[in-house]
RNA sequence: CGGGAAGUAGCGUAGUCUGGUAUCGCGCCAGCAUGGGGUGCUGGAGGUCGUGGGUUCGAAUCCCGCCUUUCCGACCA
């Protein structure tokens, strides 16, 4: 198997392979789509059963709307088809047919669709025009739903999970009878991310607002959880956006109030995509492979014999097997790979490059002692242990990791953001060192995109729970109550 | 969508300038040895040279179109 491209000598490259050779996902034939490969889709699927059982908490319920939108619907939003309009993918045609020239099949000129669909970016609209035969009264509010999809968003330039043409999400939907409580969900809902990210992809990030700039196409406010990558980029991992009564109106979703007065709707979104494999990847991951945290992990704990003879084969399966049930009981997932078609040093090269958390190693010489060796993926130290203890050492083990590979990265973000004062400074700090920059802001858009031109680094978000401090613009010198976090961004 | 680079066996590549159907490594298959960090030796299988046209007696090689990937811009979760 190719060895991986160093992080430090070409990132882009290292991610590239490294989404390849760990068997998470690959380019398909259609320009800008993946296929996900069953090791990264059952990543992704314990992403979703976390996030999932987080949104039942919440009082949220699935439901599904359709991929195709009429094409009428978009334009409803002013601002909303304004960002989304360039990267609709459109059908047309509902029919092929015989090419009556022998070319194979061909788009039917008669089956043209009499008002076009277009392939949701989004479901915003669609989902306000059902919203609106759902609601009459304050009592059918809360709305409280969420679906699992994919999305279309015909971009120019993709890359295996950070931009994909089509990528998975969960987008939620939820209409309310008061302003306070919208804001309250998309509050919430920003938690809620936060909490998974931090706790399961074990991610630090920084709960935010969007400038005016960044903001959802159709939202009054999106807030937003914002990581740092290993080479010092910013990745919105999540969005929840309040929005207004602006679909609500677009689409004339009225209630009658408990005051008796006819009102619109409020409403919030929010979503977390596929890409939140590319964070994980980018966040953890090094030259030898993924690093995955355990809650995450499809794998939590390979162990791989080593043996020459059947019976020492049967003497360790003995003894492995017995673990296993113990380690299943405590719900920790364990493979046992006895093939003997891969030699011992391929598998555990293997496991590193899948981001298995603990290796466990037991061969003829662990028989005698009545030991085993138990390595981890995040530090990979390898330490010898009593086989009677392994049980209770991995349950120890896998929270210890859970929590270094999250202070690894916090301490990494930590040591890479940049209080700056000067504009000097900002230059400086952008060109010479990677990660964010911490500095004041005028809160104009102006000086916003006069900064991205002249470094590319945008407003990433402005902090939830910020320190408010009277300072200086950065790059105006205008009053300014409170620090921005700017970045270059995936 | 604009500019650069690339596409040769499952993967990575040599050959392209100077036209004569293809090199090497990994992987795959068989056998023997090996087995506590990608094991060694021997033998073997596998190729519409991205794709469609053109030039030519003859095209991986030269010319044109298209597709895909990648990097840089514009756009974006």
């Amino acid at each position: 198997m190719a060895k991986l491209p160093k992080r430090r000598e070409d990132y882009s490259a290292w991610y590239n392979e490294l989404v390849k050779t760990a068997d998470l996902a690959e380019n398909s034939d259609v320009r800008g789509c993946m296929v996900i490969k069953p090791y990264g889709f059952s990543i992704w699927e314990k992403m979703q059963q976390e996030l999932d059982k987080r949104f039942k908490e919440t009082g949220h319920s699935n439901a599904y709307f359709p991929l195709f939108i009429p094409k009428s619907y978009l334009s409803k939003e002013a601002s909303h088809v304004e960002g989304f309009a360039k990267e609709c993918a459109v059908v047309t045609h509902y029919r092929l047919k015989n090419d009556p020239n022998g070319g194979g099949v061909i788009v039917d000129p008669d089956a043209k669709l009499e008002e076009e669909l277009i392939v949701r970016p989004t479901s915003e609209t669609i989902i306000w025009n059902t919203y609106k035969n759902w609601i009459q009264s304050y009592r059918d509010l809360p709305i409280l739903v969420n679906q699992w999809a994919n999305v279309v968003r015909w971009e120019m330039r993709t890359r295996l999970f950070l931009r994909t043409t089509e990528f998975l999400w969960q987008e939620g939907h939820t209409a309310h009878a008061t302003q306070a409580e919208a804001e309250i969900e998309a509050k919430q809902m920003l938690e809620v991310y936060a909490d998974f990210a931090e706790n399961i992809l074990a991610l630090p990030v920084i709960k935010g607002v969007k400038t005016t700039n960044e903001r959802f196409a159709g939202a009054i406010d999106t807030y937003c959880i914002e990581a740092m990558m290993q080479d010092g980029k910013a990745l919105q991992a999540g969005t929840s956006h309040f929005l207004g009564q602006n679909f609500a109106k677009a689409f004339d979703c009225k209630f009658t109030s408990k005051e008796n007065k006819i009102e619109f709707v409020w409403g919030t979104s929010w979503g977390v995509s596929t890409r939140l494999m590319g964070a994980l990847i980018m966040a953890h991951s090094d030259d030898e492979g993924l690093v995955l945290p355990p809650n995450l992990a499809p794998i939590q704990v390979v162990i791989v014999p080593i043996y020459k003879t059947e019976e020492q084969l049967n003497a360790i399966t003995e003894k492995v097997n017995i673990w296993k049930s113990e380690l299943v009981k405590k719900g920790i997932s364990v493979k046992f790979d006895s093939r003997d078609t891969q030699s011992t040093g391929w598998k555990f090269a293997e496991y590193e490059l899948k981001g298995v958390p603990v290796r466990v190693a037991i061969g003829p010489r662990d028989l005698e002692n009545n030991t085993c060796e138990v390595a981890r993926r995040d530090t990979k130290e390898k330490t010898s242990i009593s086989a009677d203890n392994l049980v209770h050492h991995i349950e120890v083990l896998l929270p210890e990791i859970q929590k270094n590979i999250f202070q690894k990265a916090f301490d990494f973000r930590k040591k890479q953001t940049h209080n700056v004062n000067t504009w000097d400074e900002f230059k400086d700090a952008i060109t010479n060192k990677i990660g964010f920059i911490s500095a004041h802001w005028d809160g104009t858009s102006e000086t916003e995109e006069k900064i991205k031109e002249a470094t590319k680094a945008t407003i990433r978000c402005i902090p939830i729970d910020n320190i408010q401090e009277t300072g200086k613009c950065v790059f105006t010198g205008n009053p300014s109550k409170e620090r921005v976090i700017f970045a270059l961004n995936y």
